[in-house]
DNA sequence: CTCATCAATTCAGCGGTGCAGAATTGAACT
DNA sequence: AGTTCAATTCTGCACCGCTGAATTGATGAG
């Protein structure tokens, strides 16, 4: 008789991915910081000490559980192919489609939040964007300065997602996607073009 | 005697100040959530509890010992006069120019990463930044829609700011000044232009 | 000059957190 | 049948932010 509730649990249950289902919720509606080790195990069914053991650490767990998320990567492939000219404007709608979702748009809110928090998860993501942002966007361009181009792209990408979501600044959180794209399409195209290395050819408005 | 060391101190110490000194410093240098108010009161050499008498809390403390620091409305009071023009530039070079200094770029460093893990301060940095930044350059740019322009330009530079310094996504974070500003200047430049409300003069090429 | 009032200060403690270690239990492999 | 090992819970530590009561000094009223 189990009388004490101690000791491994008969049968097969797989614990640990009900408590990676129960993890990922939480953090996904509530955000990291204020999600406790204890409330997500009591929801699990399961003591506290054994997410140390499974993963560790509170960051451990979070990492688990944010890493079977659906990654931004997708998005992206989905509207890299075509014209380049008209990119800026594909990627700025579906990014706000997927961002303005509270469902799709909850996972990489929650990974920049917990970045900028936390120093560890801040490499991780800065990791996971340079492999598949950067370098997809520069695959994509082409040239000498690729890279360097794509990262420009990518880090007014950021600033959208930041002021929009993160800080909510207005009045680019209130401001309706539309006009959005319309504003900062422009900007992208700007950085994406090929840069004059010095004294370039002038290229005057004509 | 005050043997017991409680109550009111003799003489008139600015015990106030000098916390707020003590807090300042320790944030500034360690970030929000890992300075604790303990660590704090024993560096003032004051009681954990006094902080709370006085500052209310945490986060009232932070506020409190943030809102003394050079904020960035001077730096960018000193860089706004001038031709428009040349206005990215010369925002780029005077932003990257505190930034990269960790001794003044570190409070605005640690406002970004509290607000991004707290939504309080969140809220204060952004209605900080709507006054003091979007505000301002709205103003020097002047217009129906500048204030729409003027937040896009600081979408802008956040992202600069989040990828470079926060998130240090390379190759941006390892990336010189004057390649930045070379290659972010003319995305600046586009928002800032007074955007063609609808079916605009076409200048692709064709 | 005295005395009540009030601000400043410390102490003790509450409920909460993440985490480590020991103890128990079941499954699986000799 | 016995050994080994993974899974699980219990106990408890050290720390956290915060609160309420107690103490002390300054200060103004009479």
């Amino acid at each position: 008789m189990n009388k004490s509730g101690r000791g491994r649990r008969p049968g097969a249950p797989d614990t640990r991915e009900q408590i990676l289902g129960v993890a990922r919720q939480r953090f996904l509606a509530e955000g990291y910081a204020s999600v406790t080790m204890r409330s997500i195990a009591a929801q699990a069914g399961v003591d506290a000490a054994l997410i140390s053991y499974f993963f560790g650490s509170k960051h451990g767990l979070f990492g688990a559980a944010l890493a079977l998320s659906a990654n931004p990567a997708e998005v992206l492939a989905s509207v890299l192919p075509g014209e380049l000219e008209g990119l800026p404007e594909r990627v700025l709608h579906a990014l706000l489609a997927t961002w303005d979702d509270p469902e799709r748009g909850a996972p990489l809110h929650v990974m920049l939040r917990a970045a900028a928090h936390d120093s560890d998860v801040a490499r991780l993501v800065s990791e996971m964007a340079e492999r598949e942002i950067v370098d997809r966007i520069a695959e994509r361009l082409g040239g000498a300065d690729a890279r360097q181009r794509a990262a420009m792209f990518a880090a007014q990408i950021t600033g959208l997602i930041f002021t929009r979501y993160l800080v909510q600044l207005d009045p680019i959180a209130t401001m309706p996607v539309d006009e959005l794209v319309r504003r900062l399409a422009p900007g992208l195209r700007a950085v994406l073009r090929p840069t004059p290395t010095r004294s370039a050819p002038r290229r005057t408005p004509r």
